[in-house]
DNA sequence: TGATTATATTTGGATAGGCGAATATGATGG
DNA sequence: CCATCATATTCGCCTATCCAAATATAATCA
């Protein structure tokens, strides 16, 4: 199995987040590509793979590859519609919660955001 | 130089922070270490290196290493008052500053942080 | 069934960053 | 100046994780 070697059960729960659940949480936080695909999902709700690939314009393994680190860490969840995976914002934790809505909330103004941001708004129309 | 392979040279004022910004912040507070040493500074402000060390009860080294990662990431500042160099939390961007209460107020019950902070109280007169 | 499309995973190589042990630096005091 | 104490840094080793390329899986349709 891949998946990060930090898999976080807790996050979803209200329960009491341990040290290692904030580490894992920060940690899944970390990774500029990452960052950029929970933006694009914050601000524009459920998203098809394909529309992520197209908007940050990267390889569908890199963004494969941290899509199931997003999942792995429990911030993201999938539903499947035939051949397409939609992604969205799993049930998360309070502090969570409030830590990704700062991220929405500040991040606004950068520039690569936006960009991104932009180019899934027009929809390739890949699914 | 020692130093993190991302220095953020950006966190103390409140111009717009970009994406590597927010993944650098991010990464500094992925380490468990770290999360220990900042909850301690949050809790009782101002720290001299010997209590943090007596504190989290982990090595010298291990503890300089996490500080310099820390000064590095401009999330602390130190002071030096003869022998002993004291750390404090940086006058760090509106973003930051809010991760950090959020972090300071969710994980006051996790028990590691607890353990830290009464060790800490105790005081062993290192300084 | 076989081809095609969407997505996921594996592999291999590079690098970041963790730790312990040892060493270096910096301040102080005899 | 030399010894000592507090702190910082370096070194060697090891693991996690990044990427690109290739391959595997899963669903759909002819």
């Amino acid at each position: 199995m891949m998946a990060c070697m930090t898999d976080v059960s807790l996050v979803k729960s209200d329960s009491i987040l341990e040290l290692s659940d904030y580490s894992a949480v920060f940690k899944a936080l970390s990774e500029p590509v990452r960052l950029r695909i929970l933006y694009l999902i914050l601000e524009r709700g459920e998203l098809c793979v394909c529309d992520i690939v197209d908007a940050l314009d990267l390889s569908q393994s890199v963004v494969s590859r941290h899509l199931a680190y997003l999942r792995n860490s429990a911030l993201v969840t999938t539903r499947r519609d035939g051949v397409w995976v939609y992604y969205q914002l799993a049930p998360v934790d309070t502090f969570v919660a409030q830590v990704l809505e700062l991220f929405r909330a500040g991040a606004a103004g950068a520039s690569q955001l936006q960009d991104d941001v932009a180019k899934v708004s027009n929809g390739s129309g890949c699914c």
